[in-house]
DNA sequence: TGCTTTTTGTTCATCGTTGTACAATAATGT
DNA sequence: ACATTATTGTACAACGATGAACAAAAAGCA
């Protein structure tokens, strides 16, 4: 058993391990994405920031900041920064609620709605473009690679914030 | 076949597709992660960004300022902010090219490759963690899907800087 | 050679994100 | 009821990322 004594690297690089390299992939294919999306969507004048969160009221109406926030994994500070050109360019609503004075509750306008369509099929046209290659079975595994990734980590934080 | 007229329902929502979903589940673990790693990496008084940088250093020695932006998939305008900062701390060295006078190559210091030591094992420890209910198959399932999606991206996009 | 174009790095203004500190309101405990 | 603690949203300073404009050097071309 002397081919047991293989020459040790002993230094084991992070790009020698398979769950780094997936990493790396998956990073370098979100801000590729992100700045896709976000040319992408330069012809309706809003960012992926603005695009988030109008996804999301319109799929939660009535939502509040802190609620926004939380799904979108940011401050509400940021929503705080945001929500207010959003509210300006008359694409949201924002109503204080009546049984709790501090809360704002998030609606879309009818011009918000409509551009949250068309920011949504953009969306969608870019993420089937860049799957489409890529088997339905496939997308589902990396759905649920990373859906456990982000409970791990989520629980490890112990959601700060 | 009466059967086949499902209840229409004409609005295909984003959230229906696989694909979006599998989408959205990437980019939240990429937020999360780099949250984590922000946090993790303080200790060592430094950013995922300043990591990219010293990792690929680390990786090709004497690299210029216009291969790692390529690299790091940003600009170069990004690297001369980041990097003078990086040698202010000797972490790195820039050094002009004989032969082209208009680039400088960059390469690490003891210490910085030290740092980069630490950190990296920082950043493997915390994707071992994520990802350790993945088995490796799914893992590189993920990045085949995601090194795709990144060829696709690449493609359309011509590589604009 | 001399002129134009391209490449490399810097500077600057702008914007999104973060964390902290803060004010207003609600919830809790005594 | 009153005081204390928590929660919700805002204001602000600091920082990273971007794109455009710029200077220097190289490459291409007449």
């Amino acid at each position: 058993m002397n081919k047991k004594q293989v020459p040790i690297t002993h230094h084991h690089f992070p790009w020698d391990h398979p769950r780094f390299r997936s990493w790396i992939a998956v990073a370098r294919a979100c801000q590729l994405m992100q700045q896709t999306l976000t040319r992408a969507l330069a012809e309706l004048d809003i960012k992926p920031p603005h695009l988030d969160i109008l996804v999301n009221l319109y799929r939660f109406e009535g939502i509040t900041q802190q609620e926004l926030a939380r799904k979108l994994l940011v401050g509400r500070s940021n929503m705080s920064m945001l929500l207010p050109q959003l509210e300006k360019r008359g694409l949201i609503e924002r109503r204080g609620d009546e049984k709790d004075k501090r809360v704002l509750r998030l609606s879309l306008t009818e011009s918000g709605r409509a551009l949250s369509e068309q920011a949504m099929e953009i969306q969608t046209a870019i993420i089937d473009k860049s799957m489409e290659d890529s088997p339905i079975e496939e997308c589902m595994i990396v759905a649920q690679a990373m859906e456990r990734l982000v409970g791990i980590l989520l629980k490890d934080a112990g959601d700060p914030d």
